[in-house]
DNA sequence: CGGAATAAATTGTCCGACAATCCCATTTTG
DNA sequence: CAAAATGGGATTGTCGGACAATTTATTCCG
């Protein structure tokens, strides 16, 4: 079971690259480690349900104790993973559940995000706007679900930024690694590429119409959509056979059991 | 400057008060540390601004930098500090604009819950709700600011556990802490507790009525007048002299100088 | 007085050690 | 044979010390 210290051995980033006279080392050693596992379990290299021990994390890094616990407390901070005294961190796995919340409540911030744009939009900012939709559309047609998914993380900073309001970024982009990997693989669904694109396209138009309405309305069915897809992926992938008859109720979530 | 430290000193729990055969020792010295740091700074006993070292925790909890450090990380990811590599972790000190992005976020997503929460709830629900809003009121007329605010939290915990939204609760919990401190001071300026209660009735009221559109308008207006009494308050705090002059601008939220 | 050199304080990182707890498998017991 | 007990190995919890890197405070000099 060491095919998580190959991946951990391959993050491992070299110190330095600029041996030249180049300053600001600025960013130490915990936070370089924290980064690279942050980025490895959000792309998915690290799959949810992983255990992360602190070995693991000090051999693939080669990095001290010290440090390996300070990066799971920060990821655990970031509820990236559980983390249970004396057991240790694992990989966050989202439950249909919290999937939905996590989407219903991305749904309500973009909105926000959305009419903040536009109320302080310039047409600079609209340009730009239209611009991260073609690198999305343009990506989408090269296949390139990765880039589709950062252009989108990117552009939605872009928003939040325009509309002023630092923490709707923090909070979205908190959600949006928690679910990170869960899109990448809806969107190996045939199909899904082009309704997500559609909706891109509304959301685009909107927008550039300046039509904070339909803008919003857009958005709202475009995330609302991705988290559907998301959530019918998880149930192909999870059940593809048993046919599930639970679902609609308080649900404690109980995670689908996965029977070998 | 110590006066820190002797907070910390007080803040200080004894490891262990059931001697007799107790299970459940699960919590961990970190997880008391954090606790206990995070209160004080939440109910304000630290003050925004302090500079938290790693020697001050070591020796106020008596504890190793091991564990300390672990805190401190802690207590940056949940943004309850704003962290420097080098520097170390000073206590957040919130400006007007983070403010009322706060409050508009809190805003949309109580909103959320509480729709949530009217979907969901059951007449013994409605009770509860009625009764918190009673204990509320009554808080409020003893002038307890204190218990004011916690009964406020424990009540959205409850709706939004009613609503079955966790990650809604995880957010709104993370919000809250971080306007904790402002909003007990907030409740200082006169007339600020009445107002406060009115909105309070006009919220259960809503709620007791099941009427959504009302219950929602209500805690709409409930929590953005929420937001502007504190933010009247930071303005008398911090400028009591000097006009303001500054607020409507793009605003890279400047921290209100404080000359000496 | 201003600025440069120096000292002190603080954080970054590593190491080693040992206790506490959990996990798992084997053995013992009913 | 199943269930409970046990025992060892792995993992986390916590401590202490050490030294480098960096920031912050102090001192000294032109």
């Amino acid at each position: 079971m060491d095919g998580l210290s190959r991946i951990l051995a391959q993050l491992r980033t070299p110190a330095v690259i600029p041996p030249p006279a180049a300053r600001v080392p600025r960013q130490v050693e915990r936070e370089r480690v924290f980064d690279a596992v942050r980025r490895a379990i959000v792309d998915g290299s690290i799959l949810p349900g992983t255990r992360l021990t602190e070995r693991e994390l000090c051999e693939g890094f080669g990095i001290s104790r010290t440090i390996a616990r300070e990066v799971i407390r920060m990821l655990a901070a970031e509820k990236l993973g559980d983390f249970e005294p004396h057991v240790g961190l694992r990989v966050a796995e989202l439950t249909r559940k919290r999937v939905r919340e996590i989407y219903q409540l991305r749904t309500e911030i973009e909105t926000m995000v959305v009419r903040g744009f536009l109320d302080a939009a310039t047409e600079v900012d609209i340009d730009v706007a239209r611009d991260f939709g073609n690198r999305m559309l343009t990506a989408a047609r090269c296949d390139d679900r990765t880039a589709v998914v950062e252009t989108m993380a990117e552009f939605e900073r872009f928003m939040a930024r325009v509309a002023d309001n630092q923490i709707a970024a923090e909070v979205l982009a908190q959600l949006n690694a928690r679910v990170n990997m869960l899109r990448l693989m809806a969107m190996r669904e045939p199909g899904q590429i082009e309704t997500g694109m559609q909706g891109v396209r509304a959301v685009i138009a909107g927008i550039t119409a300046r039509d904070t309405e339909a803008a919003v309305a857009a958005v709202r069915t475009f995330v609302h959509r991705s988290g559907e897809a998301v959530l019918r992926h998880m149930d192909r992938q999870t059940q593809p056979t048993i046919p599930p008859s639970q679902e609609g109720k308080k649900s404690h979530d109980t995670p689908p059991g996965r029977p070998a």
